[in-house]
DNA sequence: TGTTTCGTACGAAAAAATTCCTACATTAGA
DNA sequence: TCTAATGTAGGAATTTTTTCGTACGAAACA
C-alpha cells in the first residue's frame, strides 16, 4: 500500500520557470542539464548554472530524479506526466471556472483558439465516450 | 482607433495572489477592500493591508480601476472578465497541451474530473455549433 | 466633544523564486 | 602531458511577490 505517498506527491505545483524544464523533459524525455538549457534558451536567454541550480532544486524537492552514475548527470520527472498534467488542469478549473469543466470548453470552443480539427477531434471523442 | 491599449491591456498576468482577488470581483462584482478581504479570509488568513496594498498595487498595473468618490474606494476589474480568463486559458493550453485544445479536452475526459452533466453540456455545445 | 472604529498611504520587512559567480573536478583534444 | 572545454556544488546576490507595521485622517457614536 502506496497510497500515502502518492498522494504527497501529487502535490506537486511547480513554479514557472519549473514549469518550462517540465515542458522540455515531457517532450523530449529524460535529459542532461546541458540538453534542457539549450532548449530554454530557445526561448530565452538564460544561463547554465541557473538551469542547473533549478534542476537541482527539483531533485531536492523530488520533482525530479537523477541518474549519477554517469559524470553528466541525466534527469527524468518522478511523477506521471498525465497524473501532474490532470492535477495542474484540475486546479486550472477550479480557480477559473469554478471547477466547472464544461465551462472551460464553452470558453475554449467560444473564440477563435480552437480549429475545425479541435472540434472534430472533441466530437470524436464524445461519440466513443457515449458507446461505453 | 484604440486597439493599440486594447492590446496592452490583454497582457495581464496575475500572480497568484492577484488571482485570488480577481476571483473575488468576478463573482461578486466592484467592491471595497474589506468585502474582498473578508472573502479571502474564509479561505486563509490575510491581513486588511495585505489586501488592501495588493489591490493598490494591481490599480497601479491597471488591472483594477478604483472609485475613489467615496472615503471607501471601490475597486472594479478594468478588462473584460471573459477576454482575460481565455487569455490565461490560452496561455495554459499551450504551455501544457502544446496549443492544442483537443489533447485539453481528452484530459478532462479522460478522468473523473467531469461529471455526467459536464458531459451532456458539451456535447449540446458541440451540436449548437454544428447547426450553424 | 472625546474616543473608538474604520479607512487609506507609505515604506519596509519577509518570503519566494530566479539568476549567476566562483571554485573545483573530470574529460577531451592538441 | 598540458590546456581548453565541460561538468557539478554551493553560496550569495537579485528580483519578484507577499505580508504587515505605522501613521494619520474621516466617520461613527457614546
Amino acid at each position: 500500500m502506496k497510497a500515502a505517498s502518492e498522494t504527497e506527491n501529487s502535490k506537486i505545483e511547480p513554479t514557472k520557470s519549473e514549469l518550462e524544464i517540465l515542458q522540455v523533459l515531457w517532450e523530449y524525455g529524460p535529459s542532461s542539464v546541458r540538453f534542457v538549457n539549450d532548449k530554454l534558451n530557445e526561448r530565452r536567454e538564460i544561463n547554465y548554472t541557473s538551469t542547473l541550480k533549478l534542476m537541482q532544486i527539483m531533485a531536492e524537492k523530488k520533482i525530479l530524479k537523477r541518474d549519477e552514475s554517469a559524470v553528466k548527470h541525466i534527469y527524468h520527472v518522478t511523477e506521471n506526466e498525465e497524473k501532474t498534467k490532470h492535477h495542474l488542469l484540475k486546479k486550472f478549473v477550479d480557480a477559473m471556472y469554478n471547477g466547472s469543466a464544461s465551462k472551460l470548453v464553452v470558453q475554449l470552443l467560444g473564440n477563435g483558439s480552437t480549429t475545425k480539427e479541435d472540434v472534430e477531434e472533441i466530437r470524436n471523442l464524445l461519440n466513443k465516450i457515449n458507446e461505453e
